[in-house]
DNA sequence: TGCATTCTTGCATGATGTGCATTTTTACGC
DNA sequence: GCGTAAAAATGCACATCATGCAAGAATGCA
């Protein structure tokens, strides 16, 4: 379980997927995230437009930093037990910026990816997309937690299913308007704020609507 | 404001628009989403690809008969006027129902498209993005109700517009849930249920999570 | 050193989507 | 009907994204 030495392999990998992440945002950053095509960015990074694909689904993942949609159990259950007590939609949120950590919210290229996405605030459906994507393993993580909830512990397999799908859109949408937020207005707040506001736009959301 | 003859152009136009339509579900359930190429689609309808475009944004849109990312002024003061008093919830999922009605709740291709959802529900991440395209206008149509509801009447300008975008993510993960239970269940139901189910769903994980 | 595994690359190919100029079709006033 | 203007359809060129496949290079390991 200790972290060995990485590897020369390992370590090219992770050099390769920074050269490749970096001239993505940057080229993103310079010329606007359409203009800057797959070519422009592969030859940055040096690397064949072939390989690319061996490390991203599509450009915008690479502008995001985006890694292969799925969430390791080690994860998870780090999350789970930091996080012990917690109510579903807080372990909700929280799964979901452990997803995009370090993605978006560290790394160097922090500040360039905000300017990014206030500039193209649509490449934050790819959020959306990626937690829909990882919603089977997300109703999993949170299923025991909401299993435990008063209201939904009496559903019906399908209608706790249907349940847990809401209640992660909610926390989807304040995880996006979150981060679009902290993007927009100057980057302000300390990035780790972002995932307790996120929480809080839950909690005002549900207690207005009720 | 009568509907007077829908004209030669505008009668040729509906035709051409329900023929691709056709063809897109036609082939997306004989072959499969990814099969159905854009020619293949084009051949059946008897119209270039190139004409296609005109029609629909992408492959996607005219295999779930999204119309253009917009709604009309009109529609939204019919939406309005009808469920005069109703909360922003149930005006949220009205609305982005009556931008789905006649695409994905009525027409004769209604059962084949809920065959083609039930395959490929990813297809459902179209309708997330749509709302989202929408959401300016969205935001706008909700906003005096929301405005007028307790809680949010104070809130900053920001918060108010952050806010409402969390609202809206709630609405349309519910619409979203409620579309899939009814293609995913063999229709049972019938489809004007669906909607009165999303708004369920949404005040259901409301109180819970309260 | 030698072998197995993994990664990279080039090439071919397919599919989506857009701009532009041309032609066809429709609308409408005369 | 006729001619003109507007709208729509089309053909064509082109860029980009994305994937499969096979050959070659780099790495790990005994």
């Amino acid at each position: 379980m200790q972290t060995s030495e990485p590897g020369l392999r390992e370590r090219k990998r992770a050099e390769t997927r920074d050269k490749l992440e970096t001239a993505a945002v940057t080229l993103a950053l310079r010329d606007g995230v359409e203009h800057a095509t797959l070519d422009a960015i592969c030859e940055a990074a040096d690397v064949s437009t072939r390989t690319f694909f061996n490390y991203f689904d599509s450009k915008e993942d690479a502008i995001l930093g985006l890694k292969d949609s799925a969430i390791s159990d080690e994860e998870v259950s780090s999350v789970l037990e930091e996080h012990a007590g917690a109510d579903p939609v807080e372990l909700a949120v929280r799964l979901m910026f452990q997803v995009l950590n370090p993605s978006i919210t560290s790394s160097k290229l922090l500040k360039s990816r905000m300017k990014i996405v206030k500039q193209h605030p649509e490449l934050l459906g790819r959020l959306a997309s990626q937690f829909q994507r990882m919603g089977e393993q997300l109703t999993a993580a949170i299923r025991p937690v909401l299993n435990s909830a008063p209201g939904f512990r009496d559903d019906t397999p399908e209608d706790f299913q249907l349940s847990a799908e809401v209640v992660l859109a909610l926390c989807s949408g304040a995880a996006r308007a979150a981060v679009k937020e902290w993007a927009t207005t100057g980057n302000k707040a300390p990035i780790e704020a972002v995932e307790e506001r996120a929480i809080a736009l839950v909690r005002k959301t549900v207690e207005r609507l009720k």
